[in-house]
DNA sequence: AGCACGCCGACT
DNA sequence: GTCGGCGTGCTC
């Protein structure tokens, strides 16, 4: 089968030609089998994560898999086995894979190996789902392999054996019902309708209804016929809105429902109702971005600025860009919403790549609870408040409030371990040189910034001038654990971390709860809500904080009651801070704003587009060194980061212009590649869009 | 990444 | 003569 391999003689071209037409009249295999008559060669993405292996490999197709063995379904591949002096293949290990395309001849010169087994006929890697799936990884400089697995579940035998339900038709187009509190919101809802791709970044009001306004939105785009999808932070966020849609659409056959927790077949079973195109609409946490519902018309992503939103696993892409880029390719209208607003939202009002959705001022007033900001300096007089280290504004709001239902009490998880900031004002304290965060090297107190490295010797605060630092230090669970000493008689609940209440009931209690974790209390919501050590979130040393602050206050006010019926909210933190008045302005958008400007101002992202580089200080300098970084990138550092298991570890950050991201991305990931090739080389890690870099 | 081929020094 | 050093290159 193979002794054509060497024609004798002849100019190369001619060889070469020669060479072509024999692989192009039949595929050779190492074991001369029986191939495929049509199309005898799939073209395979063999999944493995390996930087340097990101590209597609072609196989002959055996005859027996002649039919099964269409694009899009998942394979085993033998990969990376040698050939014997015998002329024998060995070795090569069994991968998984998926075909992207059956060929009628291959362009690799050499004979092909056949594929090992179709695993199913089912055909789970559409063309839409690869395209999209080769932008993100190249967005992220990562791999095809690697974010395939984050875009396609792990198939269960079972789930796929069951048949999907028949499809529904679509449903009647919804009434606008609360979307009419937004001058804008029926207008929306009629172009989903219609097939239109409206883009709106949503300013969602306070209160207990943004959940119907999603299923609304996603109803009526199913009443246009084309499909939606939702991507929400948590499980119980998703509960809320498949409690929500099930009701509008009179029931859970049209939608779909995609969390972590319902196990891999219940998981899996669900994807493929999307995927065969059962269900038109389908809800979930991350991973849902990427779910492939056929003529996607809406993608609804809620409350971007959540950190579950980023993925933790390689190469972390985030579900707000998966979006943008998804809905770009795809013709769908976006709606990102929150009941705050991130940077990057304000950034896309800005460009006009999104239209505004917010209600008017009055609507905003007559729905928020009342706003209280209250320093530390004012201290309750009561004993028991005063160990809960409860100023007095707060503790009266919570004494009169509990009158009438449940009080809400924030507080910040430990471990939240913020930077240096000014000992007067709080501002935390950043370099002159790139306003990177500064920190206190030893305990001789030298300062010096986090990011650049650069010695502050002199610093004094920018905003009151005063020269005294302050190293923040947490302390607060127990301390609020101690208002259930302070009110005598009143029930305590508590809600965090390992111990999530999804809700309260409307009788008068203390809810603890650390941010995120808040529970929805039945009726009309908190009586009131207290907002505790606010300078711990204010004062962490990221990029975000204030931004996520805000996000974490404005989650827990919005549960509680409109100012007309005595909702409030008292905040304790410095009044004159950003998001301090945001918050009593309740004014997201308008802080979003702000910040943008202040991010373009310090060329930061997302104005700027970055990528941290972390590794060992000689791993670094060499990627560094490798990288043909794009015309004016900057580079700051490295500076040195906590060692990890007794290495030294530094991290380098590199910005550039809006524009030179995905050039960016390509230079680092054509150096990993490079150094790869070099031997011994330790590894470096390398993430674009860093979240930390405060 | 693995893994084998390849071309130069000290052993049986 | 041959075992083995790890430099170099490939994986359909």
């Amino acid at each position: 089968m193979s002794s054509d391999d060497t024609p004798p003689g002849g100019p190369p071209e001619q060889l070469a030609l020669i060479r072509e037409t024999v692989r192009r009249a039949k595929p050779r295999t190492w074991h001369g089998a029986h191939l495929a008559e049509e199309l005898p060669v799939a073209r395979v993405v063999v999944d493995k994560g390996l930087l340097h292996l990101d590209q597609f490999f072609d196989y002959a197709v055996p005859v027996a898999m002649a039919e099964t063995a269409q694009p899009g379904v998942r394979v085993r591949v033998r990969f990376g086995a040698r050939v014997s002096a015998a002329g024998r293949r060995e070795g090569g290990e069994l991968h998984d894979g998926f075909i992207v395309a059956r060929l009628a001849s291959s362009d690799f010169r050499g004979p092909l190996a056949p594929l090992a087994q179709v695993l199913s006929p089912e055909r789970v890697l559409t063309p839409a789902l690869l395209k999209l799936s080769r932008t993100i990884a190249d967005r992220y400089a990562g791999t095809l392999a690697d974010v395939l697995q984050l875009a396609v579940p792990p198939r269960h035998a079972k789930a796929e054996a069951e048949p999907s339900p028949p499809p529904q038709p679509p449903p009647a187009a919804p009434p606008a019902g609360s979307w009419q509190r937004y001058p804008q919101g029926p207008e929306f809802l009629a172009a989903l309708t219609a097939g239109h791709p409206p883009r709106a970044v949503w300013t969602a009001l306070p209160g207990p209804s943004w959940p119907q306004e999603i299923a609304l939105a996603v109803a009526a785009t199913l009443a246009g016929g084309r499909g939606a999808l939702v991507v929400l932070p948590d499980g119980r966020a998703v509960a809320r809105v498949d409690a929500a849609l099930t009701e509008l659409l009179g029931g859970p056959e049209r939608h779909a429902v995609l969390t972590a927790d319902l196990g891999p077949k219940e998981r899996y079973r669900n994807w493929l109702a999307v995927s065969r195109g059962s269900v038109r609409a389908v809800l979930g946490t991350r991973a849902t971005v990427f779910a492939p519902v056929h003529d996607l018309g809406l993608l609804v992503v809620w409350s971007d600025g959540d950190s579950s939103h980023s993925d933790p696993r390689a190469p972390h892409p985030h579900v707000r860009e998966i979006a943008l880029l998804r809905a770009a390719e795809e013709g769908a209208a976006v709606l990102l919403g929150g009941l705050a607003m991130t940077v990057e939202g304000a950034q896309l009002l800005r460009t006009g790549w999104a239209r505004p959705l917010a209600a008017d001022r009055a609507v905003v007033r007559e729905t928020a609870p009342r706003v209280r900001t209250v320093g530390e300096a004012d201290q309750a007089r009561d004993a028991a408040a005063q160990a809960a280290r409860l100023p007095s504004v707060a503790w009266q709001a919570a004494r009169e409030a509990l009158r009438s239902g449940p009080v809400l009490v924030q507080v910040p998880r430990r471990g939240y371990v913020p930077r240096l900031a000014c000992g007067r004002c709080r501002t935390p304290a950043r370099c002159a040189h790139c306003a990177g965060p500064l920190e206190a090297v030893g305990a001789g107190e030298a300062l010096q910034c986090a990011w650049c490295g650069i010695a502050a010797a002199d610093w004094h605060c920018v905003e009151c001038g005063s020269f005294r630092l302050r190293a923040q230090v947490v302390g607060a669970r127990r301390t609020a654990e101690e208002l259930g000493k302070a009110f005598p008689g009143i029930p305590v609940r508590t809600s965090g971390r390992d111990a999530v209440l999804a809700g309260v009931s409307a009788e008068p209690a203390l809810v603890i709860s650390t941010p995120g974790a808040e529970p929805v209390a039945e009726g009309s919501g908190y009586a009131a809500a207290l907002l505790l050590d606010g300078w711990a979130l204010l004062s962490r040393p990221d990029l975000r904080s204030g931004e996520e602050t805000l996000r974490l206050w404005l989650a827990a006010a919005a549960l509680v009651r409109p100012a007309a019926e005595g909702g409030l909210v008292v905040v304790v933190a410095e009044p004159t801070a950003r998001p301090v008045q945001a918050l009593v302005r309740w004014d997201p958008a308008g802080h979003a704003d702000l910040e943008l400007a202040e991010r373009a101002q310090l060329g930061f992202p997302p104005v700027s587009r970055m990528a941290a580089v972390t590794g060992s200080p000689g791993a670094v300098a060499d990627l560094l060194g490798l990288a043909r970084l794009p015309e004016g990138a900057d580079l700051l550092g490295p500076v040195p980061l906590p060692p990890v298991r007794g290495q030294e570890q530094e991290r380098a950050l590199l910005r550039v212009r809006p524009g030179q991201g995905g050039a960016l991305a390509a230079a680092l990931k054509a150096a990993q590649i490079a150094r790869v090739a070099l031997r011994g080389a330790e590894p470096v890690k390398v993430r674009i869009d860093p979240t930390d870099i405060g």
